[in-house]
DNA sequence: CGCACCAAGTTTGTACCGCAAACCTGTTTG
DNA sequence: CAAACAGGTTTGCGGTACAAACTTGGTGCG
């Protein structure tokens, strides 16, 4: 048996509560640090590292690796794709939301 | 400064794309039946038994089961409690989408 | 009756994955 | 030199979402 239909699919990759609010916050702006991201999300260093691994592995963000006054800098940008799937993403949510789907009996 | 995620609590029970579907459904009616409830998320009858019944046990809903027609037919409705952590939860997307912006720190 | 099939759910097996904690690597400080 | 620190990465494990198998009762039908 399979899904009759799979309505409004929700991208578990983008859903997910830290990537969620990493995507969203990096469509507010053209490039965020490691550190800026970490404090604007709340995520812990690791999390933070995992996730952004992640979303670079399905291309939805870059990252680029500098030395800023001889300190690692991990700067993240989202890619042109990126920043279509977190918009989809927000008008997927607004449609579940409204839900104004077919309503089939009762 | 506060993070945007002060309360970085995104549920992960409410915010998971299935019950999120749920429990957005429930909230535009009373109740709802079983049949009724997979065809509008698109849910398998697997998948939508098991997170009714990981909510009901969260007191989220309230499931009750009848015959009629002398078929079985599962009634679910929101809890006060699960109309309200609805709600709550689309008020956190909503400020994590507002994310009101802090002068990046580059 | 006996048997097949359907409808409405439930249970189960497993592969995936998010999280915290441990680890790494280079830099400054005492 | 050692020790502390900043900026990340890797690892171990506990939880869980999903599909597939199973259950339970009803209904045709020959």
């Amino acid at each position: 048996m399979s899904a009759p239909s799979d309505g409004p699919i929700l991208d578990r990759l983008i859903h997910e509560p830290g990537r969620l609010a990493i995507m969203t916050v990096l469509s507010t702006v053209e490039s965020a640090d490691f550190v800026f991201l970490q404090r604007a999300t709340g995520l812990t260093k690791g999390n933070l590292s995992s996730h952004l691994t992640r979303l670079a592995e399905a291309e939805l963000v870059t990252i680029e690796k500098r030395f800023v006054h001889r300190k690692p800098n991990t700067n993240v940008a989202l890619t042109a794709t990126g920043r279509l799937r977190i918009a989809q993403h927000w008008d997927r949510l607004d449609s579940l939301r409204n839900f104004s789907t077919q309503s089939p009996s009762e």
